[in-house]
DNA sequence: ATTAATGACTGAACCGGTTTAGCTTAGTCA
DNA sequence: TGACTAAGCTAAACCGGTTCAGTCATTAAT
């Protein structure tokens, strides 16, 4: 069996209170019957057992994230395994450990951030994906769990937000295109129910009428490649044909613009392409793909930052991360003289 | 507060081991008193506390999965995310979570470990990415944390291994190509110190080997989309330039077919592909991408599944999943007559 | 009829910590 | 000198379950 308390106690010849006091760094024994109990623990290999812990003090010393994708498609998203690598780096360093739940459906989800609740998994959650009407902020309210949420949803949340800007980087795409010589500057977004697909169609409208023009075509996919092929089809035959595409995700990206191809135009000489996320793959494609990167490596190390000083009483300020950049690469290029069919 | 076993102990009018026993089918309470004990219990709305039944059970009602991968790689590989997901579609059925632990390091994936044993974390854990050499298999025994590896490793393990052969899909991928008239089928591996780079690599030998041709150039990269670009480069400006490239995974063909096409070779009059993982994007670039699944969901289903019942007493025999059937897309055509430069 | 065995249940110990209440002892001040 | 305070520590309760040892009544065996 482990060393306990109750060893260090014997140990030492004090009480199981003393050794708790000294432990903890709270008054209560003096420097000298600290130091010694702090030794003999220290001698005995005295570690802490969390379950222990954690019933007398209620807590878990875990945090949670409950991913709600189809667990098919899941796969596809390379922001997840990134911001969870971060939330990771954050969490190591203070003992912290993250409980993962993958949801399939809505119901599923609610269900998971229950159950977390339920069981005392966890300490807080991290919310991503917000939505316009995101009725976790109510849920998690009401199962009085602390949380963090990625970007600040629309509905009055009592949590703490970490912000990273996106319109930013889909304004400078426009710019970017409108410079080449774009006009007719179309845009595949994603679900228009979360808030970052909502954002970035904004953004994208905004800026066409900053420049003078109008917002031309918008479609709404779902962040997969065969919404973005689907959507992508959508736009290269309709009347109003852009010569430029702005895509709400590298992956749609990446799938409009194989379709293109295979359809024999040439990008960039036909048609244009952003994306968003500047996955790895981005920088390999043929032509490699200009887009914005997301940074979720950051935003999952803040967002714990975060959600564990809010757990240690910290008031409920949102952060705000710096707004990522375009980067240009070969897939946006000059407007064609006369398009191609 | 909420409701104790304390709690429906003193409105059933019983002690508190009855009513544990009640609440646990064990012997030791009447029928009429255990119905009574259940309703009261129900009509409570008592939940147990997991932290409370872990201290007394030693268990965590958790399992652990410790991800070695330089985080800002860990995106671009589909394989995780869906491989949790099939996880977790079995852990939600019995009640676990999933403590899912993000190591940059090969020190720190030891340390992950370490860390999850002895915090009492976790029940058991899945290894994934196995080596040839692979140390934590000692680790793990050493900490008596059970496991369960994906593939067995070549050292001798006393874990129950949840198979899935993936020499078959190579050696179909062989043939299918061998079929087309290619006779220099290069292949672009993963590192060797994998089990699966390693595996593919000899597939690929034997059934080149078995169709009467020489094995051809084989490059170890990295299964990153730069090694997969780099390697690709390689082989084509070798003197024994290959026809046809056989790839460990998809991203690395995704960068390889790519970096073809930059350079004015059609794929595949000029350069046959292929892959392995069968990505959703794989499907969706041009050409589309013949590859094998590797069906990450029903692996991670079914090592938790071998992994719970571990827990639960059951012995340690290895399964076998069915072997992945080569999918034949577009990326592979007749040898070209003359090979263009 | 006596003893043994069984079933149903209780009380208390236990898991390994935290925290409260209370007890000594020494020091301060009037 | 006596009352009061504070520091330093202990004993015990507590968190919410599990489990062991023992009590008592009933039934079976001799």
């Amino acid at each position: 069996m482990a060393v306990t308390i109750s060893d260090v106690a014997r140990v030492a010849g004090v009480s199981k209170g003393a050794v708790s006091y000294a432990l903890n760094g709270q008054p209560g024994v003096s420097e000298g019957t600290r130091d010694r109990i702090l030794k003999v623990a220290k001698e005995l290999g005295w570690k802490p057992n969390l379950r222990a812990k954690g019933l007398s003090s209620a807590k878990a010393f875990a945090v949670g994230l409950v991913v709600a994708r189809d667990p098919r498609l899941l796969g596809t998203d390379p922001f997840f395994p990134a911001f969870i690598a971060g939330i990771e780096t954050t969490l190591v360093e203070h003992e912290y450990a993250l409980v993962l739940t993958v949801a399939a459906s809505a119901d599923a989800e609610e269900l998971g951030y229950r159950k977390l609740a339920a069981d005392g998994r966890v300490d807080g959650v991290i919310l991503t994906d917000m939505r316009v009407e995101d009725s976790r902020i109510a849920l998690l309210e009401s199962l009085k769990i602390p949380a963090v949420t990625l970007n600040r949803p629309e509905t009055s949340s009592p949590f703490p937000a970490v912000c990273m800007d996106d319109t930013e980087g889909i304004a400078a795409a426009v710019e970017h295109l409108v410079s080449l010589g774009h006009t007719k500057i179309g845009h595949v977004g994603g679900p228009q129910s979360y808030i970052h697909g909502r954002s970035r169609r904004l953004a994208w409208q905004n800026a066409m009428s900053k420049a003078g023009l109008e917002a031309g075509s918008f479609i709404e996919a779902d962040f997969t490649a065969a919404g973005g092929l689907a959507a992508t089809a959508e736009l290269l035959r309709s009347a109003q044909r852009p010569t430029a595409i702005i895509y709400a995700n590298d992956l749609m990206a990446t799938a409009g613009q194989s379709y293109a191809q295979s359809l024999g135009l040439s990008v960039p000489d036909d048609l244009s392409i952003t994306g968003y996320d500047d996955t790895e793959l981005a920088t390999y494609l043929n032509p490699p793909l200009t887009t914005v990167p997301a940074d979720p490596l950051l935003w999952g190390r803040v967002a714990a930052q975060k959600l564990l000083s809010l757990l240690g009483g910290a008031p409920a300020e949102d952060v705000y991360l710096p707004s990522p950049k375009l980067v240009v690469r070969a897939s946006t290029g000059p407007v064609p003289r006369t398009p191609k069919n």
